[in-house]
DNA sequence: CGGGTCCTTGAGCCGGTTCAATGGTAGTGG
DNA sequence: CCACTACCATTGAACCGGCTCAAGGACCCG
């Protein structure tokens, strides 16, 4: 059965392997990991992690696809990162005691656990590591604030295109152009920072723009040039 | 003049000698850094970084206090960080080719200045900075995240209350939970995600309940406690 | 004294949220 | 195979919080 064999995937031959992780430490290295991860196999709606709880460890997606999101006043939730495979979820524990977001699975995922003490060591052991840990949560920072900046400026309509934007980052790319979404409205209004409805509403905008489709459940973006400019994107480096 | 003899400072003898950057070098990379540094004297008002030029370095506040923010659709401003003295400005070059946020003194400030191969010497050649730097950024990055949460969850008035926390942590303590704050109220609504006449409304709303006082231009926090309690925040680390 | 900047306050408007009704779809169990 | 249920998407109506605009006032500085 193929989720068995996931079950025992070794980090010298993982798919992932040019993670951020693996891809800065020689072979022991990966060896130590593999003999003290876990892997967990967290079906479409898991709670990997709870806010507020102890942090206990990091945690690398193997496969599948993972929501961030933080919980505010008035139970709104605004997801913060959509996550893939190869990419880390939980960095944002490190120096800190309790949780400040949670993570929940939106597709069936395969997911490895790393503890903080084993972590620390492969971190304080492979300098190279340290260093790309330093990039890689400079590119979270920049992240965090472009939604910042989109949440404080944009209209909801922009919102939702930069929403679209997000997702299809996080989805495989079909034929030109073509990317597919499959997230409930309530999942891309937490992202977009609005409501189910808005949401609703603005995506049959898109369609009769003919910018989206709908294909069943699915939505394919027509038109990610014309999303980009709707959502003020520009990408600079 | 005083402002001459700062220009000379020495990085050995610096006041926030105890700040990430120099706190983590031993004595002769301090020397490299005073060697290499640039001090800048800028007047209130002053821009030091402009969104979307390019990166040269990396800032130190020797003294005084800088805004730092993003420049959203329709030139509004988010303020995302206050910075003062010994804090770092302009981290979040690292890894880009573009500013992507702007800085300006709000007070007259000595600024430290190194470049980016100087500061890569240096970071490479203190292993401890360089985890040092990793937790600095993770702490950045969950400042940046109760933004997002709080911009996308409170109300105007809670979120008055925030901007006003967030400015006490910058300002000394005066007394007992007495805070004092000198920020325009465009700024604080800068910084607060609002307009400057909402900051005014709910500015003289937490007068009448005796929560803040003015006495000229500044603001006091008579109860720091119950800002906390509107703005719903709760310390967890 | 005059001009500029900032703060305050009220009126009116508007975008977005909330609420509710409807219909579609998938899953479940008889 | 069909009913039953639960969940999700859609759509319109109404409400409301916050923004915009404008007028007036306080203060500072040249």
């Amino acid at each position: 059965m193929r989720t068995q064999q996931l079950f025992d995937v070794n980090c010298l031959s993982c798919p992932n392997r040019n993670c951020s992780l693996l891809n800065c430490c020689d072979d022991n290295w990966v060896s130590f990991i593999n003999d003290n991860k876990t892997v967990l196999h967290c079906k479409k709606g898991h709670h990997i992690i709870n806010e507020e709880t102890p942090v206990n460890g990091i945690y690398f997606i193997l496969s599948g696809k993972v929501k961030v999101y933080k919980t505010g006043l008035g139970n709104k939730k605004q997801i913060i990162r959509l996550a893939r495979n190869g990419d880390i979820v939980g960095h944002r524990g490190i120096n800190r005691k309790f949780w400040p977001i949670s993570a929940t699975a939106i597709e069936d995922s395969f997911i490895c656990f790393i503890s903080n003490e084993n972590f620390e060591k492969v971190v304080m052991s492979n300098p190279k590591l340290g260093y790309q840990m330093v990039l890689f949560f400079s590119d979270e920072l920049f992240r965090s604030e472009e939604i910042v900046k989109n949440l404080s400026s944009l209209m909801v309509r922009e919102k939702v295109a930069y929403a679209l934007m997000k997702i299809s980052e996080s989805y495989p790319v079909f034929g030109n152009k073509i990317q597919e979404i499959l997230l409930s409205r309530q999942d891309i209004a937490e992202l977009a920072g609005t409501t189910k409805e808005q949401v609703s509403k603005h995506l049959n905008e898109f369609v009769k723009e003919n910018i989206i489709s709908f294909e069943g459940k699915r939505i394919l973006v027509n038109n990610f040039k014309q999303l980009e400019i709707i959502a003020n994107f520009h990408s600079t480096r």
